[in-house]
RNA sequence: GUCCUGUUCGUCUAGUGGUUAGGACUCAAGAUUUUCAUUCUUGCAACAGGGGUUCGACUCCCCUACGGGAUACCA
């Protein structure tokens, strides 16, 4: 059977990082069976839409580089792929309209005031649950089924608005497999008569949802658990439309927490605990407020991937880095975990790490020449930069490190470590001065003959390595960490070099050593 | 409150009745390295609690505790 899985985002604000998670799980699977994964934006709550959110999702997959097999811009057999056009195509009308033919849902008047006082109402009186339309109220109500066939009619055509409400049996019991929690059980009298349809004609998630997943042949929902107590409302859809039969695999991720586990990961926690929950920067059109993402901060998307991935999924072994094929290939539901997982920063960073130091220094060129140019210093050649990657790449955790950790690349140092400086005294001071004059007349620039200078300047001066090197290092970066001394030079040339030892020798202080 | 769901090192996890409970991240110590980083070695560190079932429970069942989610004309 083919596989068709779907990736359903509601543009009511920036995806976070569990979306893309989500997102991923259902590219995997598609990854690894084949099949069509649908990208469908749940926009049928025009009062929540945010602008550019969806063209937030769109860069945001492409930037992690999970491709959907079709979806808005990119039509395929089930489209269109927003349910507002769905909509005003008429797509989901006659599903309610066979419901409530077929006595599934009924007609209600209700207004909010209306409601609201019902929720007080039952509450007052002690009832534990307070939903205010259930079996057990429905018939105070004014709907379809309290009133007589006239008063309803008459109200339609006095134009009232009404909504459509799914009425929910008394008592039937309702089971569903799950793949991460196998049987799940839910008792329908639990349930309260969900709205299906607004009163702006517009359908709800749940009734969309269903109707949307059944037309597009939708064989796996994976989605947050934050979705499993409403599973069995669209189970008695599923029953109504009588489609059972064709019921999707339900798969409910376990939620990514907070780091500290209060909760599931929100923005707020992010802002408090210094990291973000967006996988690329966000500018909020109302507030205008500006959020950076993880692309900003410096990772990359192929660390975050694999991160995330294993945020709630394990392959079955003791591999840890995988890239997408990989992932894809060992990918299964079975191996998906139960427990809400907390978001280790720690971890995506090591992640990072290991994916920088792994990548050919042309790959990160890209991306990290822009941070130069960023950072206000002149973009070097391509061959430079590459070799400043090649030398950092082994000492970075995160992108904008190429430029912060290692400025010397780009300019001389403007100030100099004091700790190094103060065992900058006379005999180092000979030393640089007799290495700058060797250098000076040096006819070839590699590291062999900068080696080769280092041995003779260390023979004639009878001085080990630390006299030489300390020192030279000083001059060359101005701070004590960094790639080999030799390396640097070379990289910079010999004007550079040579330079950079004269204004140390003359802006260093004479230290005490 | 009610319903659903979960609980193995600090964190991510392996484990499906008999294991010295394994790996990874973090942290600590040491070795290598002309600095830093890398690399390597070692170490610290867990089955929430209580009852059962069983010859034997981290593994199965029940209860308790503590998390998490849902309880909208939001998704």
């Amino acid at each position: 059977m083919e596989v068709v899985v779907r990736f359903a985002p509601s543009p009511t604000g920036p995806l976070h990082i569990g979306g893309v998670r989500t997102a991923l799980y259902n590219y995997l699977l598609y990854k690894k069976h084949g099949g069509r994964f649908i990208l469908r934006i749940e926009d049928t709550d025009q009062n929540r839409f945010v602008p550019g959110a969806e063209e937030f999702v769109l860069e945001s997959l492409a930037w992690m580089g999970i491709d959907f097999s079709e979806g808005p811009g990119k039509e395929g057999e089930s489209g269109p792929y927003r349910q507002s056009e769905r909509h005003k195509a008429g797509l989901y009308t006659p599903f309610a309209e066979q419901l409530v033919r077929g006595g599934h849902a009924y007609l209600a008047f209700d207004t909010p005031e209306e409601l609201d006082a019902m929720r007080e109402k039952m509450t007052a009186e002690g009832h534990k649950s307070g939903a205010p339309y259930s079996f057990a109220t429905r018939h105070q109500m004014k709907n379809s089924l309290s009133l007589t066939p006239e008063e309803v009619q008459a109200r339609i055509d006095a134009g009232e608005p009404y909504v459509i409400r799914m009425l929910m049996p008394r008592k039937e019991e309702i089971r569903f497999y799950d793949e991460v929690h196998q049987w799940v059980m839910f008792h329908s009298s639990q349930l309260d008569d969900k709205v299906l349809v607004k009163s702006d004609g517009m359908p709800t998630y749940h009734l969309a949802n269903v109707v949307d997943d059944h037309l597009m042949g939708v064989t796996h929902v994976i989605r947050g658990e934050e979705w499993l107590s409403s599973t069995p409302l669209h189970v008695m859809l599923y029953r109504a439309f009588g489609w059972e039969r064709s019921i999707p695999a339900f798969v409910h991720l376990p939620l990514i927490l907070n780091p500290n586990g209060e909760g599931k990961m929100s923005k707020r926690m992010g802002d408090k605990l210094g990291f973000s929950v967006f996988p690329i920067s966000w500018t909020d059109p109302e507030t205008g407020n500006h959020s950076f993402g993880f692309r900003e901060a410096g990772y990359l998307p192929e660390a975050m991937m694999n991160f995330l991935a294993l945020l709630g999924w394990n392959p079955g072994h003791d591999e840890e880095i995988m890239d997408a094929a990989r992932m894809a290939e060992a990918f299964s539901l079975e191996k998906v975990n139960n427990s809400g997982t907390k978001f280790d920063i720690d971890k995506l960073k090591w992640f990072n790490q290991t994916y920088i130091r792994a990548a050919k220094p042309a790959h990160l060129l890209p991306v990290v020449k822009p941070l130069v140019a960023a950072a206000g210093f002149a973009v070097p050649e391509d061959a430079f930069l590459e070799e400043a990657i090649h030398l950092m790449q082994e000492r970075v955790t995160l992108l904008p490190d190429f430029v912060q950790d290692c400025r010397f690349f780009f300019e001389a140092p403007t100030a100099y470590d004091a700790k190094m400086s103060s065992k900058f005294g006379p005999k180092e001071r000979e030393v640089m001065e007799g290495l700058a004059t060797k250098w000076e007349n040096l006819t070839t620039w590699d590291l062999d003959s900068l080696h080769a200078t280092f041995e003779a300047i260390k023979l004639e001066m009878e001085v080990g390595n630390g006299k030489v090197l300390a020192p030279l290092r000083l001059a060359l970066t101005g701070v004590p960490a960094g790639p080999g001394a030799f390396e640097i030079a070379a990289l910079i040339g010999k004007n550079e070099s040579v330079a950079r030892i004269r204004a140390a020798l003359k802006n260093i202080p004479l230290g005490t050593a």
